[in-house]
DNA sequence: TGAAATGTTGGGGCG
DNA sequence: ACGCCCCAACATTTC
């Protein structure tokens, strides 16, 4: 006789039905589906606006099951227990997943395979958040990568999965188990005043997330290569906060930009570029998990950085109040809008560890609580990148003088109108709503003057070569 | 996926 | 006609 019982489907960072494997598994044996999603104390670790987004996640991902019949039960508590009783109430014989790959999520995973299998569940992990698994991309000499190039030239060519469609039905149990009701997890407390300011410019969802590539492939596909490096522009894809949930997969947006560079001009591989850039981060975090936490070359353990999280220069970096426009502008962004142009991303980190002189961690630990599309593995590499700890990073030396950067990628300063209000008569409307989304005690006032440069490009510069140049290492 | 200093080249103005 | 200077436009080097 067949086995009738049910599989629970853990969910975790792939909040969507499309393209799915574990799901498409699961449901393929017609066997009931009973979603799960478990609050556990790691994922309670999350930063204030990842927390936040992971509620707008959770929402639209439980509509969406609802829609077909399905629901998704909430869990609040460790993963392993939570699970154990779902198993009893519901006499699932089967627990599937979706891996992940930070060290955390990793140890957490193992130890409830290992239980679980222990007892005769049926425990089984699959694909879905990389093209590339970290352990299927070897370099010559039979290690993991270290330098982009070589990652992008070893899997640029690949087979990559196509894209699956959503299972036409998902099986229900004849009973649902009891879910927390999502409202009650608030997991929009952390962000303050600050999410209903963000809320307004996300979108959850799957179908968000597919509507967006879409128009990305439309209508900034062709132009990609240069426009998504202006900032004021709506040149890049836009799909960092759906791919950091899972609401689309990589291998949907790698196909897509395949069959649009095959009707377009013959350079356009730069948006699968950055696709493999976020796979590269991947599989740096798999193969050297301490990037998340430790200079990626320990020699700049001796680098004079500041560590004061109290320093002033690092206040007034979080409060995007620098003086300086670009460095201030898209600080200012990352609070009304919850997310960051890449061009400024860059910018602020070089700032902040360059010209201010102030430990990287400083920066990653800040973004991890501000961006709602933060991503564990892409946080970390990128500011080690900027700092020049890292693997593959930019030469120390290579500083960015935040003025230059401003003078070719916001020539007519659309970008710094957007989001700074102070020394304006009329600001604009997104200048103003920053003065909502930062906390009160910040103290801001919109008709303040705009402040001097703490660091001036010229200053900080000087500042950051002669550390380089004695460095003790 | 820099910036600034320094070096090189070549065209044009001009005595 | 020629050499000289100036300087813009690149190219190279250095941090």
């Amino acid at each position: 006789m067949s086995d009738t019982s049910p599989i629970l489907l853990w969910f975790r960072r792939d909040l969507r039905l499309g393209d799915h494997p574990a799901l498409g598994a699961a449901c393929a044996t017609g066997r009931p589906v009973i979603p799960v999603f478990v609050l556990d104390p790691q994922t309670e670790t999350l930063g204030a606006a990842a927390r936040f987004r992971l509620g707008m996640g959770l929402e639209k991902f439980a509509e969406a099951l609802g829609d077909r019949g399905s629901r998704l039960s909430l869990r609040r508590g460790p993963a392993l227990e939570e699970l154990q009783r779902l198993i009893k109430q519901t006499g699932a014989s089967a627990v599937w997943w979706s891996r992940l790959y930070d060290p955390a999520s990793i140890a957490r995973d193992s130890d409830v395979k290992a239980e679980l299998t222990e007892q005769g569940i049926d425990t089984r992990s699959f694909g879905g958040h990389l093209m590339f698994e970290p352990w299927s991309v070897q370099s010559g000499a039979g290690g993991y990568y270290k330098v982009f190039t070589p990652m992008w030239n070893a899997v640029r060519g690949r087979d990559v999965d196509a894209p699956a469609a959503p299972p036409g039905r998902i099986p229900a149990p004849t009973q649902w188990p009891q879910s927390d009701k999502l409202a009650d997890w608030a997991l929009d407390r952390a962000m303050g005043r600050g999410a209903a300011v963000v809320r307004k410019h996300v979108l959850a969802s799957e179908d968000a997330a597919l509507d967006r590539l879409d128009a990305f492939i439309e209508d900034a596909f062709d132009t990609y290569a240069e426009r998504r490096n202006l900032p004021a522009v709506q040149g890049t894809s836009d799909l960092s906060g759906h791919l950091s949930l899972g609401e689309i997969s990589p291998h949907r947006c790698w196909h897509a930009a395949l069959r649009a560079e095959d009707e377009g001009k013959p350079d356009t591989q730069t948006f699968r570029k950055e696709l493999v850039w976020r796979e590269f981060a991947y599989h740096l975090m798999y193969h050297t998990p301490h990037i998340l936490t430790e200079n990626w070359k320990p020699d700049w353990d001796r680098f004079p950085w500041r560590t004061d999280p109290d320093d002033p220069r690092v206040l007034a970096w979080k409060q995007g109040r620098t003086g300086i426009a670009f460095v201030d502008a898209a600080m200012r962004e990352m609070y009304v809008t919850g997310r960051m142009h890449n061009r400024g991303r860059m910018i602020v980190a070089s700032y902040l560890t360059k010209h201010l002189m102030c430990h990287w961690k400083i920066g990653m630990d800040w973004f991890a609580d501000c961006l709602v599309d933060w991503d564990p593995a892409s946080n970390a590499m990128g500011w080690q990148w900027s700092a020049g700890s890292g693997p593959d990073a930019t030469p120390y030396f290579r500083v960015f003088n935040p003025v230059t950067q401003l003078d070719k990628f916001d020539p007519d300063r659309d970008y710094v109108r957007r989001w700074i209000a102070e020394g304006h008569d009329t600001p604009s409307s997104t200048a103003m709503d920053y003065f909502d989304a930062v906390p009160r005690r910040w103290n801001l006032d919109p008709g303040a003057a705009y402040p001097d440069p703490i660091v001036t490009p010229g200053e900080g510069r000087q500042a950051a070569l002669s550390a380089y140049e004695n460095r003790p290492f």
